[in-house]
DNA sequence: ATCGTTGTCGATAACGTTTTCCATGGTTAG
DNA sequence: CTAACCATGGAAAACGTTATCGACAACGAT
């Protein structure tokens, strides 16, 4: 009765005078055992604290109950998702594991396809992919949905939220505010969202019978030396904007950061507004005029969809888009 | 050769004429097979696109190659930590499932007990514990190791930092800035953290000759509505403090925050220091002075500790205590 | 020739479950 | 009194690996 190594059915089934099988009826609830029996097996797998192996069950099942999340780096966006995603998981009898690429510059393509190939059907039963860097087909029996998703014609399952009109709201509202050399530092240009956001900066500009100054649009990449870099850059050539759109929060706070070091103050000197409505934008300084994507409703309705995909239950509208919305704080303010 | 299952051990084997045994070897670089055969091998599975059961190989072998984090929230610091963790695991051959109990406050006691004896030895081969709510010991056979450990004996191996000394150096600073109505903000009780800081907090003022005033030390439970009530209340009291250090960052913000609403100005009006320096505090405003905890790199250190344990290779010192610092950013100012 | 050695390889028993199917004994219907 | 049935329980195969151990051939040394 050492305890040395785990208690297993085995052990339970011969301390409780039944077969294996019986035991396994129990923990499964499966009909075919006595009131008698069922009560002392549970007594004794009470007793003995026994759990079951959740590796022979996956071995046994082909189901591992293990849903994977990828990332490629735990900046703000994708850290709100897994907050959001963490709410979704708990009590669903699902575990998640997070993959964090590190924001590798180095590999070329598809860490994401590999990551699944290996641990699909093996690890995870399914993965939701963040921002993924590759447009992938679902691996064959392994669920994907993805949040963000690449630009590029894909059909998988997918979650984002109204980037064109985010972007057409923020841009408007620096019109409304008498702006018209507005900039745009542009986002990751392998993302649909980074796209679409363009999109909606032009299309605002176009309505307001604004021709499109090529000059002002300089690539941000949603990174933080990249953005610095472009706005600097921006800020110090001729004619400067006196309104800079970026792709998201990240960007913005760099623009805040890069116009401040050059002695520009910000609404006061040049209007910001950023894109997503990460928690640190409205902690920042100035707090952040910014376009509100519901980050954590996000990460929550991927993983619920994946789940549902998974159980094989039924499953929704297989691409969500929820709405986006302009939340106006500081870092904006009317042309003098 | 219908790929509708799995390909396995089984029809790498039989393409390349051998049995699984010795496919098994080439998998595990194994003694004993010719170069000949090793070659043709190794090339059935590139060829198949075999990848090997994770779950198959688990049972069989008794190790998952899964590590776990728990964390009761995702908050900054536990946010920090996370990246540490996830650059740490990435290349070790192990995958990270994270666990966020969510902040819940109902849970009595324990959530991580009962989530490490139901996953141990059979999804996760150790964990890493942060700001355990309980103060366990290690699961017989599974490695844990402690982040901000909780109070109370345990002879878990932990990870902290020099949280004395930094709680001294903050409080030190604020008394060179000439104050002397210092008021403390505490965290949450049961941690091992807290507790040093409000050491480190008494004995720097007892260190200038100054007697503890027991109405300036409120809780505030590392939790930002606590925090701002606290605060509020220290704020509004009678002969209110010209200064406090916080227990956290997240409460020094929510301080902030509390004087800002009551028309106070930081720091004209009150000095702030926080705790931990999360990125949060050089973002917001006015930019923390804070004390400095290098989280990323303790939880780089509790992966790579743990990983040791796991393997049973040498650990050093099962007990590490990094180094804290004062970071001066602008929430403090001489007391005029 | 005989005997150990060395180098390859394969059969097989685990690992801890779940499920299918069969056996048993008791109960009810005819 | 027999036939059919139901409720309960167990034996055993399977899931995909890995480790042990024995088989066998080739070979050099005696």
């Amino acid at each position: 009765m050492q305890p040395s190594s785990r208690v297993t059915i085995r052990d339970v089934a011969a301390r409780a005078g039944v077969s294996v099988a019986t035991v396994s009826k129990v923990i499964n609830e499966r009909y075919g055992v006595s009131a008698a029996t069922l009560a002392r097996v549970r007594a004794v797998i009470e007793e003995l604290g026994y759990e079951a192996s959740l590796v022979a069950q996956s071995l046994r099942n082909h189901r591992t109950n293990v849903i994977g999340i990828l990332v490629a780096d735990l900046e703000p966006f994708s850290t709100e998702l897994l907050k959001g995603a963490a709410d979704a998981i708990r009590g669903s009898g699902f575990e998640l594991v997070v993959y964090s690429a590190g924001g590798r510059t180095g590999d070329p393509v598809g860490w994401e396809k590999r990551y699944l190939s290996r641990l699909s059907g093996t690890l995870v039963d399914g993965a939701v992919l963040v921002t993924p860097a590759v447009s992938l087909e679902a691996v064959p029996g392994t669920p994907v949905v993805a949040v963000d998703p690449h630009t590029g014609p894909s059909h998988l399952p997918t979650i984002d939220s109204d980037n064109l009109r985010g972007a057409q709201l923020a841009t408007e509202h620096l019109l409304e505010l008498g702006h018209r050399r507005i900039a745009f530092l542009s986002g990751r240009p392998d993302l649909q969202s980074a796209e679409l956001r363009k999109t909606g900066y032009l299309r605002a500009l176009a309505a307001a019978g604004i021709a499109a100054d090529e000059a002002l649009i300089r690539i941000g990449a949603y990174d933080p030396e990249v953005s610095a870099a472009s706005a600097h850059a921006l800020l110090t050539g001729p004619d400067r904007p006196t309104a800079v759109f970026a792709a998201n929060d990240i960007s913005a706070i760099a623009t805040v950061g890069a116009a401040r070091e050059l002695g520009l103050t910000v609404p006061g000197d040049l209007s910001v507004v950023g894109f997503d409505n990460v928690p640190e934008s409205a902690l920042c300084s100035p707090p952040l005029t910014t376009v509100d994507q519901p980050i954590r409703e996000m990460g929550h309705r991927a993983i619920r969809m994946l789940i549902a995909l998974i159980n094989g239950d039924e499953v929704g509208p297989t691409h969500v888009t929820l709405d986006t919305g302009l939340v106006v704080r500081h870092s904006t303010r009317a042309l003098s």
